[in-house]
RNA sequence: GCCCCUGUGGCGGAAUCGGUAGACGCGACAGAUUCAAAAUCUGUUGUCCAUAGGGCGUGCCUGUUCGAGUCAGGCCAGGGGCACCA
């Protein structure tokens, strides 16, 4: 039996399932429900994502420990989840707060100590001053956390690092077999990764023998520098800091602009002249001042440059301020050599001022310039990415302890494997700031586990992240001894189709792809790309209502009065509706799906989520929609109730000849069966429901005749629908299901055979044209011969109309579609 | 600033390959049923002129084509991603 994987990202358990997680699922049980039926082996899990930060602030304002806090929003949300009726198969549940998780996820850690692919480093960190924790760059959102959402300010802190920028291009071009993914998607991760071809230079430091080594991706415009720029904490500023108080100050003041607002509103470009001057490569005599600049970093390239102000717009700015010369190098595509005053240029061009690379293309320039500096033996042409390392360490208590010992003789020793799990301690506390692993009063007190003195306990713990990119790998075996058991992954692995929101389209699923990729090289598993098929779906939406004191109401605090205006329930108070946007609990246009499900039932929430807007698309919810759907399930099930005296017994045979009635019907339920199936295997859920809509119509007017066939096709015909129905209500054509006579419920039953001889007509609808407009319609045999089409649409009354007294010019027919007459 | 996506009735949206634009749902309107209402059922519903019938119509402008929502070029609007990345 062929294998399916379908997965939706599991939550986080919050406490209660949102209605964004009902579309989720939702579109996550119907593929599974569906591939069942094709008759694939499938594995649909559901687990929790159960570390973080909530908890320890739950911990903190309702004195609950956060594992009794996450143990009991599991218990509620689980049972929510069943009340929808989704096919999860609840005997691979897990949650990554519980030890046997974590303890496979520190064993994980050790072989990649073991094999390098995780190092510590005292490095500058993204610090976020409300959660008191790191945050990795990824988790950087306009400078602020993407969860606290307070500024972020730069610390330097000692921290562990994944090696992920190794893998910078692996993962670009793994983005290119990942054709089942949204190619959005991969173009974020692509320009997230940030490739860019240039070269590395060494200038002269004159007068010293030192270089300074830059990166450029414009060795062309060489000819055009003007000075150079290091960042506040390259070497070189480091160095000359002592002695020179401007730069020191100059250095601190970068520090405490960090990632802060003002960073980013466009901080003005700002230096320092270090005095020094460098030696240009190729003008003999020609040096250029150094300068200490703010808007160098020191992350990226060598954090060194050298500055082109006529053909880079920050290097122009910093040039118009400090008075340095302009040189333009590059001519437009018009041969325009005019002055740079204000704006840089940055398109191609022809290069001039340039000595020999005067009059060649700027991408020949390119070359030419980069094999001088080869010989010169000054510069090398090199790859560079913007991806930099993951730092994981986190100070925080409710996360996976990193499994590290800090020994005074032996440094940092990682934990034996039979010591694991490293387990987090009960009793902390949370009234302090800082880290409670920190607080803790012996956690931290161990044995070194080389040479067995007392030693620190590392008290980071992982980014949450880590938990969640390696998960869809345990859920083929959760209980295993090893991490991942490796026959069940070979069987399972890559997930088929996964489904989640566009929101992680960076952080967890491209760390997901590294960590299957550091997994592969430690040897745990055979898989490249964890995810086959992706697919992102989109927000719930509603309304907004404001009182008209200003305040936000929820939905259903709002009612309509009797001339049709928005009210307040109670107070009959007039109500403004404002826009329609994503839901959020402070604006309180929300839903709560428990509500729905009481109030609609879970078919008929599950039906609604999936209807009316594409899947990859923001939906509304309106409870007009939901009160639909709940229609769409009571007129089935009248429908099917009514007729059960009009169908034939379960397993009658086929009939030997069927009345023109029944043939129709039939007709109608296999191109119902074929559009539905196409939509599903597509994820147009929305077009699915449209075609079933249709046949919910051809079904209604149905009337029993007694005629050859009719009691027979009509089964045929109510099966089709209450199996094509079956995943997306599961609940309803279950009965419906028990109703036909049926045995063995339909979950476990196939999707039904298409006769695909049923899903063609013999006759055809044509459209006849005359300049391009529609004038008739004629009904012909299907691929009857184009002259005899011709003489039928010439034969047309409106066509004879509308051709006049003009001369036909030209006929064109294409078969079974259309007829044009040119006059 | 750079990159990407999306613009179709009152609304959500459909249109598989360039071939009858507006399927299906919601809403609205009219009617049936009802003492009445709810529920249900039937019909109408892009727009303009209107009697038949016709004109116009997929953000705007050009173009390619017998034929364009669909392809190409140029704009406009909305949304998203990245952003001192050298």
């Amino acid at each position: 039996m062929p294998k399916y994987y379908v997965l939706e990202m599991f939550p986080y358990p919050s406490g209660n399932i949102h209605i964004g997680h009902v579309r989720n699922y939702t579109m996550g049980d119907v593929v599974a429900r569906y591939k069942r039926a094709r008759g694939f082996n499938v594995l649909h899990p559901m687990g929790w994502d159960a570390f973080g930060l909530p908890a320890e602030n739950a911990a903190r304002d309702k004195n609950v420990h956060p594992a009794e806090w996450t143990y009991a929003n599991i218990a509620n949300m689980r049972r929510e989840l069943k009340s929808m009726g989704l096919s999860l198969d609840w005997s691979k549940e897990l949650a990554t707060c519980h030890p046997g998780y974590y303890g496979k996820q520190q064993e994980l850690f050790l072989d990649f100590m073991r094999d390098e692919l995780v190092y510590r480093k005292e490095t500058w960190v993204n610090w976020d001053p409300i959660d008191m924790t790191v945050l990795a760059n990824e988790q950087v959102i306009d400078g602020r956390g993407w969860r606290s959402g307070a500024l972020v300010e730069k610390r330097k802190l000692n921290q562990w690092m994944f090696r992920i920028a190794d893998y910078s291009e692996a993962l670009l071009d793994g983005l290119d077999t990942l054709d089942r993914w949204p190619d959005r998607v991969r173009l974020m991760q692509e320009n997230w990764i940030g490739k860019s071809k240039g070269a590395r230079v060494q200038f002269k430091i004159a007068g010293t023998d030192q270089d300074l080594e830059i990166y450029t991706t414009r060795p062309d415009t060489l000819y055009g520098a003007s000075f150079m720029a290091v960042a506040a904490d390259h070497p070189l500023a480091q160095k000359l800091m002592p002695d020179n108080s401007a730069i020191a100050d100059f250095v601190a003041e970068c520090h405490r602009m960090g990632t802060s607002e003002e960073a980013i509103e466009k901080a003005e470009k700002k230096g320092v002249d270090t005095g020094l001057r460098a030696e240009h490569p190729f003008i003999e005599g020609k040096t250029l001042p150094i300068y200490v600049a703010n808007f160098v970093l020191m992350e990226y390239g060598t954090g060194a440059i050298f500055a082109c102000p006529a053909h880079d717009q920050r290097d122009l700015d910093f040039a118009r301020k400090y008075g340095l010369e302009v040189t333009r190098v590059v001519a437009d595509a018009d041969g325009n050599e005019a002055d740079v005053e204000t704006e840089a240029y940055t398109g191609p061009g022809t290069l001039i001022n340039s000595g020999f690379l005067n009059g060649l293309e700027a991408d020949d320039a390119r070359k030419k310039a980069v094999a001088r500096l080869v010989e010169l033996d000054q510069g090398v042409e090199t790859t560079n990415y913007r991806l930099r390392d993951w730092g994981l360490s986190r100070q925080r208590y409710w996360g996976c302890p990193i499994p590290v010992v800090h020994c005074e003789a032996c440094g940092t020793v990682p934990e034996k494997a039979e010591n694991l799990p490293i387990v987090l301690p009960d009793d902390v506390t949370f009234d302090k700031p800082g880290n409670p692993l920190d607080h803790h009063p012996s956690w931290k007190h161990t044995n070194c586990p080389s040479c067995g003195k007392a030693a620190i306990r590392e008290t980071d713990t992982m980014d949450t992240f880590v938990d969640s990119s390696w998960y869809f790998s345990r859920f083929c075996a959760p209980r295993n001894d090893k991490p991942v058991s490796q026959a069940d992954v070979d069987y399972w692995l890559p997930v088929d189709q996964y489904i989640g929101g566009i929101e992680h389209a960076i952080l967890h699923l491209l760390y997901s792809r590294f960590f299957s990729r550091a997994m592969k090289e430690t040897g745990a598993v055979e898989f490249t790309e964890p995810f086959d098929g992706l697919f992102t779906q989109g927000m719930v939406t509603h309304e907004t209502y404001k009182s008209a004191d200003g305040a936000w109401l929820f939905p259903q605090d709002v009612t309509q009065n009797d001339a049709g205006e928005p009210v307040h329930i109670e107070t009959g108070a007039s109500v403004t509706i404002g826009g329609v946007e994503k839901m959020s609990k402070s604006k309180k246009n929300v839903v709560d799906p428990g509500e729905i499900i009481d109030k609609f039932g879970a078919d008929a929430a599950r039906w609604f989520v999936l209807s009316d807007s594409p899947p990859d698309r923001d939906m509304e919810w309106t409870d007009a929609g939901a009160t639909g759907a709940w229609r769409f399930k009571q007129r089935l099930h009248r429908f099917i109730e009514e007729n059960l005296d009009n169908i034939v017994a379960l397993d009658a045979p086929e009939p030997s000849e069927f009345c023109d009635q029944a043939t129709a019907l039939r007709k109608e339920g296999h191109k119902t069966l074929m559009h539905v199936t196409d939509s599903i295997e597509k994820l147009h859920f929305n077009n699915a429901i449209a075609r079933i809509y249709e046949f919910m119509k051809t079904l209604g007017d149905f009337k029993a005749t007694g005629k050859p066939g009719s009691d027979w096709a009509l089964r045929e015909a109510m099966e089709i629908m209450v199996s094509v129905v079956g995943p997306m209500m599961p609940h309803l054509t279950e009965e419906l299901w028990e109703m036909l006579g049926h045995k063995t419920i339909l979950a476990d039953s196939p999707w039904p055979t298409l006769i695909e001889e049923l899903t063609v007509d013999n006759t055809v609808t044509i459209a006849v044209q005359v300049k391009g407009k529609l004038r008739a319609t004629i009904e012909v045999q299907k691929d009857a011969p184009s002259d005899a089409v011709e003489a039928l649409a010439l034969a047309e009354e409106s066509v004879i109309k509308a051709i006049g007294e003009n001369p036909i010019r030209k006929v064109i027919v294409v078969p079974n579609r259309i007829v044009n007459i040119v006059i």
